[in-house]
DNA sequence: ACCGTATGTCGACAGCTGTGGACATGCAAG
DNA sequence: CTTGCATGTCCACAGCTGTCGACATACGGT
Protein backbone atom coordinates (compact mmCIF):
# COMPACT_ATOMS: atom_id res chain seq x y z
CA UNK A 1 0.00 0.00 0.00
CA UNK A 2 1.00 3.76 -0.24
CA UNK A 3 2.32 5.19 2.73
CA UNK A 4 0.81 8.46 2.82
CA UNK A 5 2.40 10.72 5.60
CA UNK A 6 -0.90 11.52 7.78
CA UNK A 7 -0.45 15.48 8.73
CA UNK A 8 0.77 16.81 5.10
CA UNK A 9 -1.24 14.93 2.17
CA UNK A 10 0.07 17.46 -0.81
CA UNK A 11 -2.31 16.69 -3.75
CA UNK A 12 -0.28 14.55 -6.02
CA UNK A 13 -0.65 14.20 -9.08
CA UNK A 14 0.16 11.16 -9.36
CA UNK A 15 -2.37 9.30 -7.04
CA UNK A 16 -2.38 5.82 -7.15
CA UNK A 17 -5.44 5.61 -4.48
CA UNK A 18 -7.39 8.31 -6.16
CA UNK A 19 -7.19 5.79 -9.41
CA UNK A 20 -7.37 2.98 -7.64
CA UNK A 21 -10.64 4.36 -6.16
CA UNK A 22 -11.47 5.65 -9.88
CA UNK A 23 -11.28 2.39 -11.90
CA UNK A 24 -13.28 0.73 -8.62
CA UNK A 25 -16.21 3.29 -8.79
CA UNK A 26 -15.87 2.78 -13.31
CA UNK A 27 -15.92 -0.94 -12.40
CA UNK A 28 -19.00 -1.09 -10.56
CA UNK A 29 -20.88 0.57 -12.73
CA UNK A 30 -19.83 -1.13 -15.68
CA UNK A 31 -19.79 -4.93 -14.16
CA UNK A 32 -23.16 -3.41 -12.68
CA UNK A 33 -24.48 -2.30 -16.16
CA UNK A 34 -22.65 -5.06 -18.56
CA UNK A 35 -22.14 -7.88 -16.58
CA UNK A 36 -19.30 -10.08 -15.25
CA UNK A 37 -18.40 -11.27 -19.30
CA UNK A 38 -19.73 -7.93 -20.74
CA UNK A 39 -17.31 -5.74 -19.20
CA UNK A 40 -14.04 -5.23 -20.72
CA UNK A 41 -11.05 -4.47 -18.99
CA UNK A 42 -10.00 -1.97 -21.40
CA UNK A 43 -13.78 -0.37 -21.05
CA UNK A 44 -13.65 0.02 -17.53
CA UNK A 45 -10.12 1.55 -17.79
CA UNK A 46 -11.23 4.05 -20.37
CA UNK A 47 -14.49 4.92 -18.01
CA UNK A 48 -11.94 5.61 -15.16
CA UNK A 49 -9.69 7.39 -17.13
CA UNK A 50 -6.97 5.55 -16.09
CA UNK A 51 -4.63 2.45 -18.11
CA UNK A 52 -5.36 -0.81 -18.85
CA UNK A 53 -2.75 -2.02 -17.24
CA UNK A 54 -3.33 -0.28 -14.07
CA UNK A 55 -6.41 -3.01 -13.78
CA UNK A 56 -3.73 -5.69 -13.40
CA UNK A 57 -1.18 -3.34 -11.28
CA UNK A 58 -3.64 -2.33 -8.97
CA UNK A 59 -6.36 -5.70 -8.23
CA UNK A 60 -4.43 -8.36 -9.92
CA UNK A 61 -7.07 -9.89 -11.91
CA UNK A 62 -10.20 -8.85 -13.80
CA UNK A 63 -11.19 -11.70 -10.87
CA UNK A 64 -9.80 -9.17 -8.27
CA UNK A 65 -11.35 -6.40 -9.34
CA UNK A 66 -14.70 -7.90 -9.54
CA UNK A 67 -14.75 -9.54 -6.46
CA UNK A 68 -13.66 -6.03 -4.69
CA UNK A 69 -16.32 -4.73 -6.83
CA UNK A 70 -19.50 -7.46 -5.62
CA UNK A 71 -18.65 -6.58 -1.38
CA UNK A 72 -19.05 -2.74 -2.27
CA UNK A 73 -22.31 -3.39 -4.16
CA UNK A 74 -23.41 -5.28 -1.45
CA UNK A 75 -22.90 -2.76 1.51
CA UNK A 76 -26.18 -1.14 0.92
CA UNK A 77 -29.06 -3.41 0.48
CA UNK A 78 -32.86 -4.07 0.45
CA UNK A 79 -34.14 -5.44 3.94
CA UNK A 80 -36.85 -8.06 3.24
CA UNK A 81 -37.98 -7.69 6.85
CA UNK A 82 -41.76 -8.10 7.87
CA UNK A 83 -41.60 -4.36 8.69
CA UNK A 84 -39.97 -3.41 5.32
CA UNK A 85 -41.49 -5.60 2.68
CA UNK A 86 -44.12 -3.41 1.89
CA UNK A 87 -41.27 -0.54 0.81
CA UNK A 88 -39.64 -3.76 -0.31
CA UNK A 89 -42.11 -4.46 -2.54
CA UNK A 90 -42.25 -1.01 -4.37
CA UNK A 91 -39.05 -0.60 -4.79
CA UNK A 92 -38.43 -4.28 -6.44
CA UNK A 93 -41.84 -3.50 -9.18
CA UNK A 94 -41.08 0.32 -9.46
CA UNK A 95 -37.78 1.74 -8.41
CA UNK A 96 -34.89 2.31 -10.61
CA UNK A 97 -32.55 0.01 -9.20
CA UNK A 98 -30.62 1.96 -7.52
CA UNK A 99 -27.98 1.05 -4.86
CA UNK A 100 -30.42 -0.81 -2.73
CA UNK A 101 -30.47 -3.00 -5.99
CA UNK A 102 -27.32 -2.71 -7.46
CA UNK A 103 -25.61 -5.66 -5.65
CA UNK A 104 -28.65 -7.89 -7.08
CA UNK A 105 -28.78 -6.36 -10.20
CA UNK A 106 -24.48 -6.73 -10.86
CA UNK A 107 -25.48 -10.62 -9.73
CA UNK A 108 -28.08 -11.41 -12.10
CA UNK A 109 -25.85 -10.18 -15.27
CA UNK A 110 -22.96 -11.83 -14.07
CA UNK A 111 -24.25 -15.08 -12.59
CA UNK A 112 -23.60 -16.87 -15.83
CA UNK A 113 -20.10 -16.73 -14.99
CA UNK A 114 -19.06 -19.36 -12.49
CA UNK A 115 -16.39 -17.82 -11.28
CA UNK A 116 -18.13 -15.10 -11.25
CA UNK A 117 -21.00 -17.26 -9.25
CA UNK A 118 -18.43 -18.33 -6.96
CA UNK A 119 -17.38 -15.22 -5.69
CA UNK A 120 -20.88 -13.31 -5.26
CA UNK A 121 -22.08 -16.36 -3.44
CA UNK A 122 -19.14 -16.06 -1.18
CA UNK A 123 -19.97 -12.16 -0.90
CA UNK A 124 -23.70 -12.39 -0.55
CA UNK A 125 -23.37 -15.12 2.24
CA UNK A 126 -20.65 -13.54 4.04
CA UNK A 127 -22.39 -10.15 3.83
CA UNK A 128 -26.07 -9.44 2.79
CA UNK A 129 -27.69 -12.69 3.95
CA UNK A 130 -25.47 -12.43 7.29
CA UNK A 131 -27.18 -9.36 7.88
CA UNK A 132 -31.04 -10.20 6.75
CA UNK A 133 -30.92 -13.06 8.89
CA UNK A 134 -29.98 -11.47 11.49
CA UNK A 135 -32.66 -9.00 11.42
CA UNK A 136 -35.47 -12.06 10.62
CA UNK A 137 -37.59 -12.92 13.31
CA UNK A 138 -38.03 -17.01 14.02
CA UNK A 139 -36.04 -19.82 13.19
CA UNK A 140 -34.20 -20.80 10.22
CA UNK A 141 -33.52 -17.10 9.62
CA UNK A 142 -30.40 -18.45 6.98
CA UNK A 143 -32.64 -20.48 4.99
CA UNK A 144 -35.75 -17.94 4.32
CA UNK A 145 -33.33 -14.93 4.34
CA UNK A 146 -31.89 -17.37 1.00
CA UNK A 147 -35.79 -17.95 -0.27
CA UNK A 148 -36.26 -13.75 0.13
CA UNK A 149 -33.07 -12.82 -1.51
CA UNK A 150 -34.16 -15.21 -4.39
CA UNK A 151 -37.51 -13.74 -4.95
CA UNK A 152 -36.21 -10.41 -5.11
CA UNK A 153 -33.39 -11.52 -7.64
CA UNK A 154 -36.16 -13.12 -9.21
CA UNK A 155 -38.60 -10.24 -9.30
CA UNK A 156 -35.65 -8.02 -10.89
CA UNK A 157 -34.70 -10.08 -13.22
CA UNK A 158 -37.59 -10.69 -14.94
CA UNK A 159 -38.53 -6.71 -14.80
CA UNK A 160 -35.28 -4.68 -15.20
CA UNK A 161 -32.64 -7.74 -17.03
CA UNK A 162 -35.75 -9.45 -19.27
CA UNK A 163 -38.00 -6.55 -19.61
CA UNK A 164 -40.97 -8.74 -19.63
CA UNK A 165 -43.90 -6.70 -20.33
CA UNK A 166 -46.61 -7.57 -17.31
CA UNK A 167 -43.98 -5.76 -15.17
CA UNK A 168 -42.94 -2.80 -16.74
CA UNK A 169 -46.52 -1.12 -17.28
CA UNK A 170 -47.77 1.83 -15.81
CA UNK A 171 -49.88 -0.22 -13.55
CA UNK A 172 -47.22 -2.73 -12.04
CA UNK A 173 -48.38 -1.10 -9.05
CA UNK A 174 -50.92 -3.18 -8.98
CA UNK A 175 -48.71 -6.27 -7.94
CA UNK A 176 -47.15 -4.85 -5.10
CA UNK A 177 -49.70 -6.27 -2.61
CA UNK A 178 -49.44 -9.83 -4.29
CA UNK A 179 -45.23 -9.71 -4.07
CA UNK A 180 -45.71 -8.60 -0.47
CA UNK A 181 -47.79 -10.99 0.60
CA UNK A 182 -45.17 -13.60 -1.06
CA UNK A 183 -42.54 -11.98 1.05
CA UNK A 184 -44.68 -11.95 4.04
CA UNK A 185 -45.24 -15.39 3.98
CA UNK A 186 -41.32 -16.22 3.87
CA UNK A 187 -40.23 -13.10 6.09
CA UNK A 188 -43.08 -13.73 9.09
CA UNK A 189 -42.88 -16.43 11.37
CA UNK A 190 -45.44 -18.96 10.37
CA UNK A 191 -48.84 -18.62 11.77
CA UNK A 192 -49.44 -22.38 12.32
CA UNK A 193 -46.96 -24.73 12.53
CA UNK A 194 -48.11 -27.73 9.72
CA UNK A 195 -50.33 -26.28 7.34
CA UNK A 196 -52.82 -24.47 6.15
CA UNK A 197 -55.79 -24.72 3.93
CA UNK B 1 -32.59 -43.07 -36.08
CA UNK B 2 -33.35 -41.18 -39.40
CA UNK B 3 -36.64 -40.51 -39.77
CA UNK B 4 -38.03 -42.47 -43.00
CA UNK B 5 -40.43 -40.61 -45.80
CA UNK B 6 -43.63 -42.32 -45.85
CA UNK B 7 -43.12 -44.84 -48.76
CA UNK B 8 -40.18 -45.56 -49.52
CA UNK B 9 -37.34 -44.56 -46.75
CA UNK B 10 -34.00 -44.68 -48.03
CA UNK B 11 -32.18 -43.68 -45.37
CA UNK B 12 -29.83 -41.11 -46.84
CA UNK B 13 -26.73 -40.56 -45.52
CA UNK B 14 -27.35 -37.04 -46.00
CA UNK B 15 -30.65 -35.52 -43.95
CA UNK B 16 -30.58 -32.36 -43.63
CA UNK B 17 -33.64 -32.67 -41.10
CA UNK B 18 -31.53 -35.14 -39.39
CA UNK B 19 -28.52 -32.92 -39.05
CA UNK B 20 -30.61 -29.56 -38.13
CA UNK B 21 -32.56 -31.93 -34.88
CA UNK B 22 -29.00 -33.09 -34.28
CA UNK B 23 -27.72 -28.93 -34.07
CA UNK B 24 -30.89 -27.99 -32.44
CA UNK B 25 -30.35 -30.79 -29.71
CA UNK B 26 -27.11 -29.99 -29.05
CA UNK B 27 -27.38 -26.57 -28.79
CA UNK B 28 -30.03 -26.75 -26.27
CA UNK B 29 -28.30 -28.53 -24.06
CA UNK B 30 -24.82 -26.04 -24.35
CA UNK B 31 -26.89 -22.89 -24.14
CA UNK B 32 -28.88 -24.35 -21.23
CA UNK B 33 -25.42 -25.26 -19.80
CA UNK B 34 -23.34 -22.25 -20.75
CA UNK B 35 -25.71 -19.38 -21.82
CA UNK B 36 -25.92 -17.83 -24.87
CA UNK B 37 -22.62 -15.73 -24.73
CA UNK B 38 -20.75 -18.75 -22.65
CA UNK B 39 -21.62 -21.23 -25.52
CA UNK B 40 -19.97 -21.03 -28.93
CA UNK B 41 -21.14 -22.42 -32.32
CA UNK B 42 -17.99 -24.70 -32.99
CA UNK B 43 -18.81 -26.06 -29.49
CA UNK B 44 -22.32 -26.74 -30.14
CA UNK B 45 -21.63 -27.90 -34.19
CA UNK B 46 -18.78 -30.20 -32.83
CA UNK B 47 -21.67 -31.69 -30.37
CA UNK B 48 -24.19 -32.33 -32.87
CA UNK B 49 -21.54 -34.35 -34.96
CA UNK B 50 -22.20 -31.46 -37.86
CA UNK B 51 -19.78 -28.65 -39.28
CA UNK B 52 -20.01 -24.96 -38.04
CA UNK B 53 -21.07 -23.26 -41.29
CA UNK B 54 -24.02 -26.00 -41.18
CA UNK B 55 -25.67 -23.69 -38.46
CA UNK B 56 -25.18 -20.65 -40.27
CA UNK B 57 -27.32 -22.24 -43.43
CA UNK B 58 -30.17 -24.05 -41.00
CA UNK B 59 -30.66 -21.50 -38.68
CA UNK B 60 -29.03 -18.36 -40.48
CA UNK B 61 -27.35 -16.72 -37.31
CA UNK B 62 -26.58 -17.21 -33.44
CA UNK B 63 -29.56 -15.54 -32.64
CA UNK B 64 -32.10 -17.45 -34.84
CA UNK B 65 -30.58 -20.45 -33.56
CA UNK B 66 -31.08 -19.85 -30.27
CA UNK B 67 -34.90 -18.47 -30.71
CA UNK B 68 -35.78 -21.54 -31.74
CA UNK B 69 -33.98 -23.46 -29.11
CA UNK B 70 -36.04 -21.03 -26.37
CA UNK B 71 -39.46 -22.08 -27.63
CA UNK B 72 -38.58 -25.81 -27.69
CA UNK B 73 -37.54 -25.07 -24.07
CA UNK B 74 -40.51 -23.80 -22.80
CA UNK B 75 -43.12 -26.03 -24.16
CA UNK B 76 -43.19 -27.95 -21.02
CA UNK B 77 -42.41 -26.15 -18.06
CA UNK B 78 -43.92 -26.57 -14.45
CA UNK B 79 -46.88 -24.79 -13.65
CA UNK B 80 -47.61 -23.35 -10.44
CA UNK B 81 -51.11 -23.20 -9.87
CA UNK B 82 -52.87 -23.52 -6.52
CA UNK B 83 -52.79 -27.16 -7.14
CA UNK B 84 -49.70 -27.64 -8.30
CA UNK B 85 -47.65 -25.00 -5.88
CA UNK B 86 -46.46 -28.26 -3.50
CA UNK B 87 -44.84 -29.99 -6.10
CA UNK B 88 -43.23 -26.84 -7.61
CA UNK B 89 -41.64 -25.75 -4.37
CA UNK B 90 -40.16 -28.99 -4.04
CA UNK B 91 -38.95 -29.46 -7.65
CA UNK B 92 -37.48 -25.98 -6.89
CA UNK B 93 -35.68 -26.70 -4.23
CA UNK B 94 -34.45 -29.83 -4.52
CA UNK B 95 -35.14 -31.34 -7.85
CA UNK B 96 -32.24 -31.42 -10.49
CA UNK B 97 -33.82 -28.76 -12.97
CA UNK B 98 -35.27 -31.53 -15.56
CA UNK B 99 -36.85 -30.36 -18.54
CA UNK B 100 -39.89 -28.82 -16.50
CA UNK B 101 -36.94 -26.04 -15.67
CA UNK B 102 -34.67 -26.03 -18.54
CA UNK B 103 -36.31 -22.98 -19.77
CA UNK B 104 -35.44 -21.11 -16.89
CA UNK B 105 -32.03 -22.49 -16.51
CA UNK B 106 -31.76 -21.59 -20.04
CA UNK B 107 -32.89 -18.03 -19.20
CA UNK B 108 -31.00 -17.40 -16.10
CA UNK B 109 -27.91 -17.96 -17.62
CA UNK B 110 -28.61 -16.34 -21.09
CA UNK B 111 -30.52 -12.95 -19.42
CA UNK B 112 -27.01 -10.75 -19.41
CA UNK B 113 -26.70 -10.63 -23.11
CA UNK B 114 -29.49 -7.92 -23.78
CA UNK B 115 -30.56 -9.65 -27.69
CA UNK B 116 -31.09 -12.77 -26.06
CA UNK B 117 -33.35 -11.23 -23.32
CA UNK B 118 -35.75 -9.49 -26.18
CA UNK B 119 -35.73 -13.41 -27.53
CA UNK B 120 -36.56 -14.74 -24.26
CA UNK B 121 -39.19 -12.38 -22.86
CA UNK B 122 -40.91 -12.70 -26.51
CA UNK B 123 -41.05 -16.28 -26.01
CA UNK B 124 -41.75 -16.53 -22.21
CA UNK B 125 -44.63 -13.44 -23.04
CA UNK B 126 -46.22 -15.77 -25.92
CA UNK B 127 -45.97 -19.37 -25.12
CA UNK B 128 -44.84 -20.16 -20.79
CA UNK B 129 -46.89 -17.06 -18.73
CA UNK B 130 -49.89 -17.55 -21.38
CA UNK B 131 -50.23 -21.38 -20.37
CA UNK B 132 -49.95 -20.34 -16.73
CA UNK B 133 -52.12 -17.71 -16.93
CA UNK B 134 -54.73 -19.30 -18.27
CA UNK B 135 -54.87 -21.74 -15.61
CA UNK B 136 -54.17 -19.18 -12.64
CA UNK B 137 -58.24 -18.57 -10.93
CA UNK B 138 -58.65 -15.07 -10.44
CA UNK B 139 -58.09 -11.82 -11.77
CA UNK B 140 -55.55 -10.35 -13.07
CA UNK B 141 -53.83 -13.58 -14.41
CA UNK B 142 -51.33 -12.18 -16.23
CA UNK B 143 -49.68 -10.10 -14.26
CA UNK B 144 -49.61 -12.44 -11.09
CA UNK B 145 -48.36 -15.17 -13.62
CA UNK B 146 -45.28 -12.88 -14.21
CA UNK B 147 -44.44 -12.98 -10.41
CA UNK B 148 -45.19 -16.25 -10.30
CA UNK B 149 -41.78 -17.13 -12.77
CA UNK B 150 -40.28 -14.44 -11.32
CA UNK B 151 -39.57 -16.32 -8.00
CA UNK B 152 -39.16 -19.55 -9.41
CA UNK B 153 -36.54 -18.18 -11.48
CA UNK B 154 -35.18 -16.24 -8.60
CA UNK B 155 -34.55 -19.48 -6.49
CA UNK B 156 -33.45 -21.42 -9.31
CA UNK B 157 -30.71 -19.25 -9.49
CA UNK B 158 -29.67 -18.90 -6.33
CA UNK B 159 -29.47 -23.02 -5.97
CA UNK B 160 -27.97 -23.64 -9.11
CA UNK B 161 -26.18 -20.87 -10.53
CA UNK B 162 -24.83 -19.24 -7.48
CA UNK B 163 -24.69 -22.19 -5.28
CA UNK B 164 -26.13 -20.51 -2.59
CA UNK B 165 -25.13 -22.83 0.71
CA UNK B 166 -28.52 -22.81 2.22
CA UNK B 167 -29.95 -23.57 -0.68
CA UNK B 168 -27.60 -26.81 -1.44
CA UNK B 169 -27.58 -28.64 1.86
CA UNK B 170 -29.05 -32.24 2.75
CA UNK B 171 -32.10 -30.25 4.25
CA UNK B 172 -32.98 -27.93 2.23
CA UNK B 173 -36.40 -29.64 2.46
CA UNK B 174 -37.48 -27.68 5.05
CA UNK B 175 -37.59 -24.47 3.35
CA UNK B 176 -40.33 -26.04 0.80
CA UNK B 177 -43.35 -25.27 2.87
CA UNK B 178 -41.82 -21.07 2.61
CA UNK B 179 -41.68 -21.32 -0.88
CA UNK B 180 -44.99 -23.23 -1.11
CA UNK B 181 -46.57 -20.14 0.82
CA UNK B 182 -45.24 -17.62 -1.12
CA UNK B 183 -46.33 -19.49 -4.09
CA UNK B 184 -49.82 -19.77 -2.61
CA UNK B 185 -49.65 -15.72 -1.63
CA UNK B 186 -49.84 -15.09 -5.66
CA UNK B 187 -51.59 -17.94 -7.40
CA UNK B 188 -54.57 -18.43 -5.29
CA UNK B 189 -56.96 -15.75 -5.21
CA UNK B 190 -56.83 -13.41 -2.12
CA UNK B 191 -58.97 -14.11 0.88
CA UNK B 192 -59.62 -10.82 2.03
CA UNK B 193 -59.56 -7.92 -0.63
CA UNK B 194 -58.27 -4.97 0.94
CA UNK B 195 -55.97 -5.77 3.92
CA UNK B 196 -54.61 -8.87 6.32
CA UNK B 197 -54.52 -9.86 9.98
C1' DA C 1 -25.67 -43.60 -66.79
C1' DC C 2 -25.72 -38.70 -66.12
C1' DC C 3 -26.23 -34.25 -64.16
C1' DG C 4 -28.21 -30.65 -61.15
C1' DT C 5 -28.51 -29.57 -56.69
C1' DA C 6 -28.93 -30.19 -51.92
C1' DT C 7 -25.71 -31.28 -48.36
C1' DG C 8 -21.37 -31.24 -46.04
C1' DT C 9 -16.30 -29.39 -45.52
C1' DC C 10 -12.33 -26.42 -45.35
C1' DG C 11 -10.09 -22.21 -44.59
C1' DA C 12 -10.07 -17.25 -43.76
C1' DC C 13 -11.51 -12.96 -42.19
C1' DA C 14 -11.81 -8.99 -38.89
C1' DG C 15 -12.68 -8.04 -34.21
C1' DC C 16 -12.53 -8.75 -29.61
C1' DT C 17 -10.67 -10.64 -25.08
C1' DG C 18 -7.29 -10.80 -20.65
C1' DT C 19 -2.68 -10.63 -19.58
C1' DG C 20 2.15 -9.55 -19.64
C1' DG C 21 6.78 -7.24 -20.77
C1' DA C 22 9.31 -3.25 -21.71
C1' DC C 23 9.60 1.62 -21.54
C1' DA C 24 8.56 6.68 -20.16
C1' DT C 25 7.55 9.86 -16.66
C1' DG C 26 6.80 12.42 -12.32
C1' DC C 27 7.44 12.66 -7.50
C1' DA C 28 10.13 12.62 -3.31
C1' DA C 29 14.28 11.85 -0.76
C1' DG C 30 19.36 12.55 -0.19
C1' DC D 1 21.15 18.91 -8.46
C1' DT D 2 20.93 13.54 -8.85
C1' DT D 3 18.93 9.15 -7.75
C1' DG D 4 15.41 5.60 -6.87
C1' DC D 5 10.99 4.06 -7.10
C1' DA D 6 6.18 4.37 -7.64
C1' DT D 7 3.05 5.51 -11.19
C1' DG D 8 1.42 5.67 -15.80
C1' DT D 9 1.77 4.25 -21.02
C1' DC D 10 2.36 1.64 -25.19
C1' DC D 11 2.58 -2.51 -27.77
C1' DA D 12 2.24 -7.41 -28.46
C1' DC D 13 0.77 -11.84 -27.73
C1' DA D 14 -2.12 -15.98 -28.12
C1' DG D 15 -6.77 -17.37 -28.10
C1' DC D 16 -11.32 -17.00 -28.95
C1' DT D 17 -15.62 -15.32 -31.35
C1' DG D 18 -19.49 -15.12 -35.38
C1' DT D 19 -19.83 -14.98 -40.12
C1' DC D 20 -18.82 -15.93 -44.79
C1' DG D 21 -17.00 -17.57 -49.63
C1' DA D 22 -15.37 -21.18 -52.25
C1' DC D 23 -14.92 -26.04 -52.99
C1' DA D 24 -16.05 -31.28 -52.64
C1' DT D 25 -19.31 -34.74 -52.51
C1' DA D 26 -23.43 -37.75 -52.67
C1' DC D 27 -28.09 -38.20 -53.58
C1' DG D 28 -32.58 -38.02 -56.56
C1' DG D 29 -34.73 -37.43 -60.80
C1' DT D 30 -34.22 -38.09 -65.66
Amino acid sequence: MSQDAHPPAPARRRDSAATRAAILKAARETFTQRGYDGAGLREIANAAGADTRLIGRYFGSKEGLFAEVVDLAYEKSMMMTPEHNAEAARTLLTGEGGAQADGLLLTLRSASNPRAAAIMRDSIERNYQRRLADALPGTDTTGRSAVLIAICAGVLLNRLLLGHTALNGPDTERLIPYLHAALDAVAKVPQSAGGEK
